[in-house]
RNA sequence: GCCCCGUUCGUCUAGGGGUCAGGACGCAUCCCUUUCACGGAUGAAACACGGGUUCGAUUCCCGUACGGGGUACCA
């Protein structure tokens, strides 16, 4: 039987990197299975809906690289993928597990509940306080039909029976054991209609023909009311086996990651930048702070799994190839922004010149720089090993595409000199005449030139790269000289001139 | 409170009854380079604690502590 895996978000605004992980973690399983990988929509609570969530996934899930084959927006013979759209199947279903006596309706308002949990201590509904709340199992299947006939509100509610041990055998923790008598009657339909997580979840992931759920950690606990429900539909020899994923936990502090820790901490914890209502619920995402996509699937993939061995960089191919639930790890993993800072540069380091050119074209077209391809490629090659996101290309390389903003003075207080005007005074004629106007025969020439004059490298090299860069940090001098070009050079030697002297 | 899960350098982790407990990020020093980075080298840095089991536990078992998750007509 082939592979069947989902990931199934529930739209309620921007994802966070735990669920993209979740999603990768899912992917690469299908992947290395040979498998299938479906989204699906968990819009069921309609409530916390929120407009452009379903898009903002979607378009998440494509700018990692993590494409469905089937789902919401991708296609397949197991839709419609969205829940919502799923609702009446889910009555069915519930209606179903009454008659099967797992389940009943129950007619007790939010409120009275509240009631209850706020004057007896632990209140929850379960097989002991059920026979003292409004239900079928009280006033009878018939009148509670009637009632519901008759349109009184209703929800339908899990029948747990006490007294036996529900096993969920673990691919990642093992087998987990719980006690049906500390279980609740969740609710699986609610008065409006839609189903809860629970119901839904076990339908479809049926229905889906779901054979791995693999989720995060936080749903552990009602996993054993997911096998009762297995058991209820009679579908227990078709149960999905689950593995539950270690948390991401906070940068610094306590407790799990969370949509706003990156505000917080001043790191993106989005893959893609949101735009909410207001400027408090606007973040930035991993794509607008300058990661490469493929950095951040490196980096999520390796917290919380790690196959062994001594590689660290892995590309899509190679994650696949090694991906396997038993090398996951049990406890919670720190979000390391270090560590993803690492990635992105050693992923800009490898990428080629014209990739890295066409992704930093939309920050040379924000600066209005007037430049061709072959300009920032070249660019590109001199700064590639100095910057850790995108963005610094323009920002820290600048000078490579407008002239000098502001000179290291100290710098130039140390180095300048009368002398120093007249060794560039007596230099711009060599750079004039230079041919090949390239890195290294100018190298040569300048080099020749200081020997000829007994100039110290010492005394003139800092203060070229000064004139170039007007600061102490950048690439080779000559470099820089190359690209720049024999104009732009000897304007920049002149324009220090005018500075310093 | 109750239920469930977890715990190896600061962080991500490898390992697994006998190892100098390995790698990576970060940090420090040095080399390369008359810049900055890259690269290279070196270093500091960990098995939460207490009991067992065993000739021998970081590794297996049980407790404790600590951390996390769940306990909704949210997912």
């Amino acid at each position: 039987m082939s592979v069947r895996v989902r990931f199934a978000p529930s739209p309620t605004g921007a994802l966070h990197i735990g669920g993209i992980r979740t999603a990768l973690y899912n992917y690469l399983f299908a992947r290395h299975h040979g498998g299938t990988f479906i989204l699906r929509i968990e819009d069921t609570d309609q409530t916390r809906y929120v407009p452009g969530a379903e898009a903002y996934i979607i378009n998440a899930l494509k700018w990692v690289g993590l494409l469905p084959d089937e789902g919401q927006e991708f296609g397949g013979n197991f839709g419609p993928y969205r829940q919502s759209d799923r609702k009446a199947l889910y009555q069915q279903y519930a209606h179903e597990l009454v008659q099967r006596g797992h389940a009943y309706y129950a007619f007790d308002t939010p409120e009275a509940l509240d009631a209850r949990r706020a004057s007896e201590e632990n209140f929850t509904c379960n097989f002991r306080t059920r026979e003292s709340l409004d239900n079928s199992l009280v006033s009878g299947i018939a009148t509670a039909e009637a009632r519901i006939q008759s349109g009184a509100p209703f929800v339908v509610r899990l029948k747990v029976m006490p007294g036996r041990e529900i096993i969920v055998d673990d691919l990642i923790r093992g087998r987990v054991v719980f006690q049906s008598s500390e279980l609740d009657d969740k609710v699986l339909l609610k008065a409006d209609g839609m189903p809860t997580y629970h119901l839904a979840n076990i339908v479809d992931d049926h229905l889906m023909e779901i054979t791995h759920v693999i989720r995060g950690e936080e749903w552990l606990p009602s996993t054993a009311h997911h096998v009762l429900l297995y058991e209820g539909f009679g579908w227990s020899d078709t149960m999905p086996r689950f593995s539950h994923l270690p948390l991401i936990l906070k940068p610094v502090g306590n407790g799990k990651l969370s949509k706003r820790d990156g505000a917080q901490f001043g790191m993106p914890v989005f893959p893609l930048a949101w735009k909410g209502e207001t400027a408090q619920d606007s973040f930035d995402g991993f794509d607008n702070t300058g990661f490469l996509p493929e950095a951040v699937v490196n980096f999520l993939a390796l917290l919380g799994w790690h196959p062994g061995g001594d590689q660290e960089i892995f590309n899509m191919e190679e994650l696949i190839a090694a991906f396997s639930l038993d090398h996951i790890s049990k406890g919670g993993a720190r979000f390391d922004y270090e560590k993803a800072k690492w990635f992105n540069q050693k992923y800009i380091q490898s990428a080629d010149n014209a990739h890295l050119a066409e992704l930093i074209a939309p920050y040379i077209a924000e600066k209005g720089y007037d430049v061709c391809k072959e300009y920032v490629e070249g660019a590109v090659a001199l700064m590639k090993e100095r910057v850790t996101f995108l963005p610094d290309f323009v920002e820290q390389g600048y000078y490579l595409f407008e002239g000098v903003r502001q000179y290291d003075d100290e710098t130039l207080q140390k180095k300048w000199s009368a002398q120093a005007a007249e060794n560039f005074t007596a230099l711009i004629p060599v750079v004039e005449a230079q041919e090949p106007f390239e890195a290294q025969p100018l190298e040569e020439a300048v080099k020749a030139f200081m020997q000829e004059r007994g100039i110290k490298p010492g005394d003139l090299l800092p203060l070229l790269r000064i004139a170039l860069a007007g600061t102490m940090k950048g690439p080779a001098v000559f470099d820089m000289a190359a690209l720049l070009g024999r104009e732009e050079m000897v304007q920049r030697l002149r324009a220090l001139m005018q500075h310093a002297g």
